[in-house]
DNA sequence: TTGTAGGCGTTATCAA
DNA sequence: TTGATAACGCCTACAA
């Protein structure tokens, strides 16, 4: 009855429904785990980072995520790839235990060569912005060369040609950002030597901290491009610490649109990766991997540039 | 062996060692929570907000949450309080079902009637910033009304007299620091008409409208206090559109100290509720129930003043 | 349309 | 110190 088998006469189906609700019965999970084939849980896998989960840009990966994964009946598993995480297999055990159907694994390290156990067993797994290794694995991810450009010919139009890139620390995404604005830019025009780069780890203060001695070694730039929001946040504050007018003596713009950026002032002009259709997409993805509708998931995401308050270089 | 059983010979132990890595088996998680008593799952329930978990306050307490339950070998299962989840019941059936061993239920909302269920069962749950008719239930919370005091005490103290509050709507937690901050400024020496309230639901823009009505309709307030980082950001912004210098003309004050009330500009003083250490407080409250080892967990976590950039009223 | 038996991979118990 | 066996509660298949 309970599994709406259609053999069931309907005087016994109501009997039974009678009774389950009367006596509280309730299937137990794990017995039928044991029996099905399928667990219904996904795993999500977020970076080591400090306080991950208070990361906007992370909550809206998994806020996209939850919300497929709850309406298509399948709950989530948390973890976080620490070094036990990595030392144990804990990766591959959550599918060999059957704790998990499959895995997310999203946000992208540079090193992360343990996901290469991944490429023998046939476990579903799905990398969310997160390159590994020229694509060998399955994968949803932003359009980084787009954005590159886009923020390359938004910013070389209104005329600049001196532009400080602040890129994120060890994390592929970065690393793709980094080569094709660079690319980006000299193809527009500019000099190789006058987009000089900055790294920070995608916290406001290491954005700061690198924006200072951006402008510092480079006060002739005109503008900053940020790897992500809280580090155009940071920028802003060097820039203001440092007597710099935005935008009107130096333009920000960010990457990764969330809301923070969109209410910061001066209102930071982005490049929107909307992570929270990234997330349900990833959903989507590593259910049809676990249902093995498809085997082969090389993704990318459209990206767009929202302009908010940038101007030209100062004449 | 794998178990632990210490009346193991060494030898055999080290065959079976031996055995495991070398066929790779790994025991099947169902089956193990079939015929064990506990499953190591604690679920964490959050309130049903658009995109709930890019919300800092919540990946804070999250954060420390999984981090605690990390270190006692528990994983964490995500829930939203939906209408689905209590329509069905969900939060009873997850433990019915022993999908988890726990909940926690994170973050108040007012009208949570459902969690009545909880007081006949004797099912491990634990509200965490959560009031809940008066203390009911097992609960681990911030303590809003020494928050309310030092937030009075600190305007007052600076010479304000007519302070806006912004608070959050339809939350306990906004109740109790409305209803105490209220009392302690009359009690310092306020007029109640002149701490004119507005409410916003904790986002940027809703801080902003509410602080624009109430700078319009009370004009000769000095200073605001809202009910969360990012409503202040708004009243920052509604300030400064409307001419006022901060905190030379208006001081502004927030509730719930993140990362990014300490970062925005100017850098604003707030009630520091440590909510990565309330997560981790109640991870393990939450165990403690599971255990047994407790039956009442009523639990309040200290609360700080951390005073950035405020100034008296203008004389 | 319904009842019954066997198996899923553990843990716990009891006998050897 | 070890090996054998009965639950655990569900699903599937087959028999009634």
């Amino acid at each position: 009855v309970l599994n709406n088998n259609a053999r069931i006469s309907e005087d016994t189906r109501k009997k039974v429904l009678d009774a389950v609700s009367r006596m509280g019965y309730h299937p137990d999970s794990h017995a039928r785990g044991l029996a099905a084939k399928y667990t219904r849980v996904i795993s999500v896998v977020l970076p080591p980072l400090s306080h991950v989960f208070a990361d906007a840009y992370f909550g809206e990966v998994i806020s996209g995520i939850y919300d497929h994964a709850q309406e298509t009946g399948h709950k989530l598993l948390l973890d976080v790839a620490n070094e036990r995480f990595v030392r144990e297999r804990e990766y591959i055990n959550l599918l060999h235990s059957r704790r998990a159907d499959g895995v997310l694994f999203v946000g992208s390290t540079v090193g992360n060569t343990y996901l290469l156990d991944f490429l023998d067993t046939g476990y579903p797994c799905l990398l969310v912005n997160n390159f590994f290794e020229q694509g060998a694995l399955n994968h949803v991810v932003a359009d980084y060369p787009a954005s590159a450009r886009l923020a390359a010919e938004h910013l070389v139009a209104l005329g600049h040609r001196k532009i400080g890139l602040i890129r994120g620390e060890l994390v592929q995404t970065g690393d793709c950002f980094h080569q094709n604005f660079i690319a980006q830019c000299v193809r527009l025009g500019c000099a190789l030597q006058d987009i000089p780069i900055g790294v920070g780890h995608f916290s406001e203060a290491s954005g700061q901290a690198a924006a200072e001695i951006l402008l510092r070694t480079r006060p002739d730039i005109t503008a900053i491009v940020a790897g992500n929001d809280r580090m155009a946040l940071g920028a802003i504050q060097a820039a203001w610490s440092m007597g710099r007018r935005i935008p009107e003596d130096l333009s920000i713009i960010g990457v990764d649109d969330i809301p923070q950026a969109a209410g910061s002032r001066p209102a930071l002009t982005t490049v929107r990766h909307d992570l929270y259709t990234l997330g349900r997409v990833a959903a989507e993805g590593i259910m049809t991997l676990v249902r093995k509708e498809c085997t082969a998931i090389h993704r990318v995401m459209p990206v767009e540039l929202v302009v908010r308050e940038t101007t030209g270089p100062t004449a």
